[in-house]
Order: structure tokens, then sequence, then C-alpha cells
DNA sequence: CAAGCCTGCATGACGTGTCATCTATTCCGG
DNA sequence: CCGGAATAGATGACACGTCATGCAGGCTTG
């Protein structure tokens, strides 16, 4: 029995690399949670569908339309959405013109929560990531998530597999 | 009512940076997710917990030594192995001289499983992140992730044979 | 050595995320 | 107009994560 490693094919340097990031990067999102939490009762992607919410000409979107402003999947939306509107921060209407679909429109409350959130929330994102970092390190962030990692970025869809290689 | 904006306070740049660096994170983990599932059923945080085992000189570990290489939380680590318990991966040992302890195994099929899922994966996570990136940006990830956003972050001990202080 | 504290760990409740699946509509071609 | 495909969305099952709590076994101190 080999005992001892060369389980992994990274190198001892992008191991360390690699499981430091990922480390950072939960340590990282666990205190904006935490503090959101604590502040505001939100979690960060309450957070993220209010701000794009409250962006949104009459704080209206289509579900659709969020999901892809924010890339995530629907049915992730579809459930936080499901969450949020029992806890009142957003309302469903009805959409005239498409049967299907409907209307997601923040309400008074999540209005209200959102602005009291923002502040407190920005503030903790740049002490934590921006102020934490040389501008830079924020330059090669920015252009790394702009650009996306292997340009696979983009999401698509998992089309139907002809065969693509992985 | 004001719709539009004025929500957060960050720069419009930085948002972008911020809500891409979300993006991508998530992208990417997703894709190591759902690679590791078709290749060999694990999760990335099964992956890790497995990794971290068959490092270790026999195989096994105290829970609380696992929880501490991982950074994780406890109770995070103890849902995580009961799982991998159910389905075989690891195992669980009495501690003889701690009674309250326990020694978690990797068991053969643990060890089987990683040693196949290892090579793909890997080349994946090079794939995906170190070869999409430049020296310089790798570089640049390598040293914010070690030393840590805000200072703050404890991510101290990265259990590395070689002693090195931090 | 007894009282109390700290440690190591489990557990239940609950929010979150993904996948597969299901429905209802709309769209499009014949 | 009909039938099929694509679209918008919901939902149930289940894995994952966190928090609060429980608890037994070690440790310390008087």
């Amino acid at each position: 029995m080999m005992w001892a490693m060369g389980v992994d094919w990274l190198t001892a340097e992008e191991q360390r690399a690699w499981r430091a990031y990922i480390s950072l990067h939960r340590e990282l999102t666990a205190r904006l949670n935490r503090q959101l939490q604590a502040d505001s009762q939100l979690s960060l992607p309450d957070y993220e569908v209010l701000v794009h919410l409250s962006e949104a000409p009459g704080g209206r979107m289509r579900p659709y339309e969020l999901a892809k402003a924010l890339q995530w999947e629907q049915s992730r939306l579809s459930h936080q959405l499901s969450r949020m509107q029992r806890r009142g921060l957003v309302g469903r209407e009805e959409c005239t013109g498409d049967g299907r679909g409907a209307f997601m429109v923040l309400t008074a409350c999540g209005l209200e929560t959102i602005h009291a959130a923002a502040p407190s929330h920005a503030a903790k994102v740049r002490e934590l990531f921006f102020d934490a970092l040389t501008p830079d390190h924020v330059a090669a962030i920015a252009e790394i998530s702009h650009q996306g990692l292997a340009g696979l970025t983009p999401v698509e869809p998992v089309c139907d597999g002809t065969g693509e290689s992985d």
C-alpha cells in the first residue's frame, strides 16, 4: 500500500496554491455571509438577487432574465425565489403577454432590506477584498475574471454530447 | 421610489470585477464537480477528504486533524465523513488512548477510488486553472492565496511535509 | 479526588445547490 | 390548423454547509 502521496498530479507548489485558493475563497464568502446574516438576515445569494432586482427598471424582472444576469441555473433561482417570496422579500406577478412566465418584483420590504444591507456589505467586500489586495492584484483578478479562465467561462448549456471531449 | 442603482457602494468597475470573480469561481468548481461526479462518483469535498487521508501515514487521521488540514468546520467534516462512511469510502476506528476521539481510515475502496479519480481530476484542475492562466496570474493568485486576503484569514498550517513557517 | 472546564465529535434543523423530471405555453413548419 | 420542438418555470429528491446543541471523555485546580 502506498500511502504517502503521489495521488495528485499537480506539483507540490500547485497543490499548495490550489488548496490555498479554495480555502481562501471559502473563508471570504463565509465571512461575507456571516456579516450579511448578522446585519440584515440575508444570505449572499439573497443579496445578489435583491441587488439585481433593485437595479432593474421598476424593480421587476423575468426569472429567466435574472438567471442570465446572475449566471445562475434556472432551478437554483427558482428555489431561491420561492424562499425569498416566503420571506416577503420578493413578489410574483403574472406576465400578461407570456402565459408561462412571471415577473418577480421587489417588495417594499425587499427594497428596504437591500438598502439597509448594502452599505455595510459593500464596505465588507471592500475591506476583505479590494483593500486587502494591491492594485496589481486587483487588476490581475479583474482581468482573469473577465476573460474567464479557459475562455470557457460562459457556462453555456451542456449541449447534447456529440462526443464532446472534455 | 428610486429604482435604478445606487444600492451598492462599490464602483461600477469594482462591482463588475467582484461579480465576475464570484461567477467564475462558481463555474470553475461546478465543472470540477461535474467531472469528478461523472468520472468517479465523487464530489469535490469527497475528493479533498480522500486526498488528505491518502497522504496521511497509514491512511488514518483523527477527524480534528483532518478538519485543521482541510480548514473545515468540525461539523461539516463530521457530516461529510458520515456520508462517506455510508458509501464505504472511509471507515471509523476507535481511538485507544483517547476515549472520545476516533480515527478515520481510508478503506480499500476509498483508496482505489482516489487513485482512479486523481489523474483526470488533476488534469482538469490544470486545464481549467493553471493552464488557463499566465504564469504571472498564477503567481499573483498563489501570492494572494498564501498570504490571505486581509491578513485576517487564519489560513494557518497548510500541513506540508517540509516544515515551513508562515 | 471532586467540580468544572475544555476537547472531540455527533446530531437535528434548516438554508442552499444540483439534477432529473414535469407542466404549460409559445413558436414554427407543413 | 396540427404536431413537434423549444421556452419558462416549478418541483421533489438528495447532497452539501452552518448553526446550535448535546454529550462523553480528558484536564486542571483546589
